[in-house]
RNA sequence: GCCGACGUAGCUCAGGUGGUAGAGCAGCUGAUUCGUAAUCAUCAGGCCAGCAGUUCGAGUCUGCUCGUCGGCUCCA
């Protein structure tokens, strides 16, 4: 007699031992049907397993987060199948689950693209056939002797325990396997393999390089179509494609990874840094500014030529070596270092723009993404400790305000002591309490990696989620207890001796190129009014109108509009459809009707067109809509 | 840096197996003067990324360099 607790505590008794299966049968065939795996008191097994003693069982559906990994694994396994009964001397590795699908790493002869729809086809003789999934326990030297000649899994299986070695078999083929599977193969309704790239065997260069085949599984062919939908939006809001489109920045082989922003990309960087100076004024912060070439000996004492020099462009000049700056921070010690500092004046909150070069590897550039050279929101707080929590909580308020202008929404995470660190237990507990506490005022919800700190600190990392939910990490706050040492900064406390400051790095966009390129992607380059390089196009009927445009434009100009005429003689129909492509957020036609009555006719970038708006009417609203920053396309309300 | 793919007009792309380049859009010029997503015609535009090599002959084949794109963290 067994007995099966479900989660909502009821009790289910079999005379003989069931498999997870036959339980979940005995609830009701369409749950069965549903599930494709379960827990048994707390570890994840195959939905096949007999179940031999008394046990809580929770089933997983096709609807737990757990079920797409389970069918993404057991998706893997169906590939390798596939492509080991096409490749005869593939030698497969480890095929794991990723975030968006799995992979398969196998040693094999190269393949491409093309090779997908034959393998694809493979793959779906195997899901049609149904095979069931059946797990196999074997001892080491079983597992060894049948891999006799797979030296990869010969080297995976050397690692392991005896007695924790596991197959997992779909028809003829087997593979060593954790598991849990699903009960057959055709449960894997929706696969498509996706890529092809080299990766080699447990990432070290020197050892055999690997064909990496990925692919992605769903449910349902729906999901499925949804993802790629998804990955064919993000695709067309590549902000590298809009960027040149929309003529805002370009990349030459002069200056690889580094960035050239044009006069439209321009408008755009100075809004967000008039933006980002506006508020910071209002957060209590200083601008300042330090130079990008800096001398040796800075960053040695600095530590970043030891720990850092790989990563920095030097130049030896009049004898005298100079390094780039990879970071402002050396620079900001520096400045506080100029004078003594008292506890009646910090917190300082010294900001900067800072350039930074850092030399990154060729093959990881992409885009304003990944680049060589950037500009940090940069700011540095020099504080006593017990102001560590409300500079803290200063810091969050102010991300807050920033990310949420431009519709962003964001999640923290806390990143505690790693194992190398320097600083004493009594330091970093009172730093991370520090950060804690600020969390923990602040009040929205965070995470904690333990032991995924700086070596010199506790940090605060703040991850963005986009139009598309993807998220990306921008914002940081680290709080650094190696630089005021290095630098033996100080400040003249209460008592009327020297302390040593406690100091922050923070940014809030992060690298401004790499922001840039977010927000790009994220409005889908349709930029909010305030942003827009151009944020309004007149629009002349004929040529007779031109002058009359070309009037307004300068009042507009003047009321601090960026403002276009489009003179061409061309047809409205077609000066109307370049607008909506170059995506400029006011399109106002004016005619001889318009002329005569100081009016104008707006059209804005969801199609809506306006009659009959009056010149003061239009600036009132366009005016007022720029100041506070908003975000909506439709600047007229009816 | 490593692996793979790619690099042809300002942009998007065609150019089997080698015989000194083509389209659409953009641009110029002309006609059209037009009411909310493409008016018509004409013209011009290229050291085929760069450097070597094979060949009578290279956009096409080979090697190298530069650049771009996708990977290179996810451990059966």
């Amino acid at each position: 007699m067994i007995n099966i607790t479900l989660p909502d505590k009821s009790i289910k008794s079999f005379e003989n031992n069931p498999t997870g299966l036959d339980v979940a049968k005995s609830i009701s065939e369409g749950f069965a049907q549903n599930c494709v795996a379960m827990e048994q008191d707390g570890t994840l097994v195959d939905l096949n397993r007999t179940i031999t003693k008394d046990s809580r069982i929770k089933f997983i559906t096709t609807r737990d987060k757990e079920a797409l990994e389970i069918l993404r694994h057991s998706a893997a396994h169906v590939m390798a199948e596939a492509v080991t009964f096409l490749y005869k001397d593939a030698k497969l590795t480890i095929g794991p689950v990723v975030k968006d699908g799995f992979y398969y790493d196998i040693d094999m002869e190269p393949v491409s693209e093309d090779d997908f729809p034959k393998i694809e086809a493979e793959i779906k003789k195997i899901i049609k056939a149904k095979k069931p999934f059946t797990r196999k326990e074997v001892s080491k030297s079983e597992a060894l002797e049948f891999y006799k000649d797979e030296p990869y899994k010969l080297e995976l299986i050397s690692d392991l325990e005896d007695g924790t070695i596991s197959f997992y078999t779909q028809g003829n083929f087997t593979d060593l396997c954790r598991g849990p599977h699903l009960p057959h193969t055709g449960l894997i309704k929706a696969i498509k393999l996706m890529k092809v790239s080299g990766a080699y065997w447990r990432a070290d260069q020197t050892k055999a390089q690997l064909q990496r085949i990925y692919g992605t599984a769903f449910f349902n062919k729906k999901e499925l179509n949804q993802y790629l939908h998804l990955l064919e939006e993000a695709k067309k809001r590549d902000h590298r494609k809009i960027g040149m489109a929309l003529d805002l920045f370009s990349f030459h082989e002069e200056a690889a990874g580094m960035p050239f922003f044009h006069a439209k990309g321009m408008d755009i960087w100075n809004a967000l840094l008039e933006y980002w100076r506006d508020e910071h004024k209002a957060a209590g912060y200083v601008e300042t500014k330090t130079p990008i070439m800096l001398d040796r000996s800075l960053w040695e004492k600095s530590g970043h030529w030891e720990n850092y020099r790989e990563n920095m462009y030097t130049s030896v000049i009049d004898k005298t070596e100079y390094a780039i700056k990879p970071m402002n921070c050396p620079g900001g010690m520096l400045l506080y270092g100029i004078k003594p500092h008292s506890y009646k004046t910090l917190p300082v909150r010294a900001a900067e723009i800072g350039l930074v070069h850092r030399h990154e590897l060729s093959g990881v550039l992409s885009g304003l993404f990944r680049v060589r050279a950037f500009h940090q929101d940069d700011a540095h707080i020099f504080m006593t400790p017990d102001q560590i929590e409300n500079e803290i909580l200063g810091v969050l308020k102010l991300v807050e305000r920033i990310y949420k202008s431009f519709g962003l929404e964001f999640t923290l995470e806390l990143s505690t002591r790693p194992e190398k660190s320097i600083g004493t237990d009594q330091q970093w507990e009172r730093a991370t309490n520090g950060l804690k506490g600020a969390l923990d005022t602040y009040g929205k919800e965070y995470a904690i990696n333990e032991g995924d700190g700086a070596f010199y600190g506790p940090k605060i990392d703040i991850h963005i989620q986009d139009a598309l939910g993807r998220t990306w990490q921008c914002g940081t706050i680290q709080l650094d207890m190696a630089l005021p040492e290095r630098f033996d900064l100080s400040y003249i406390g209460k008592d009327n001796e020297k302390h040593r400051p406690i100091m922050i790095h923070r940014v809030i966009y992060g690298s401004v190129e790499r922001f840039l390129g977010i927000l790009i992607e994220h409005f889908a380059g349709k930029f909010p009014l305030w942003m827009a390089p151009t944020q309004a196009v007149l629009l002349p009927i004929n040529d007779e109108l031109l002058p009359a445009a070309n009037e307004i434009k300068q009042m507009f100009e003047k009321a601090g509009l960026r403002v276009e005429v489009d003179g061409r003689t061309e047809t409205l129909k077609k000066k109307v459809r370049e607008a909506q492509i170059n995506k400029i957020p006011l399109i106002l036609t004016i005619g001889e009707k318009e002329k005569n009555s100081g009016t104008l006719s707006v059209r804005t970038l969801d199609g809506k067109v306006r009659f009959g708006i009056k010149h003061e009417e239009f600036l009132n609203t366009v005016l007022e809509h720029i100041r506070e920053r908003k975000l909506d396309l439709e600047i007229f309300k009816d």
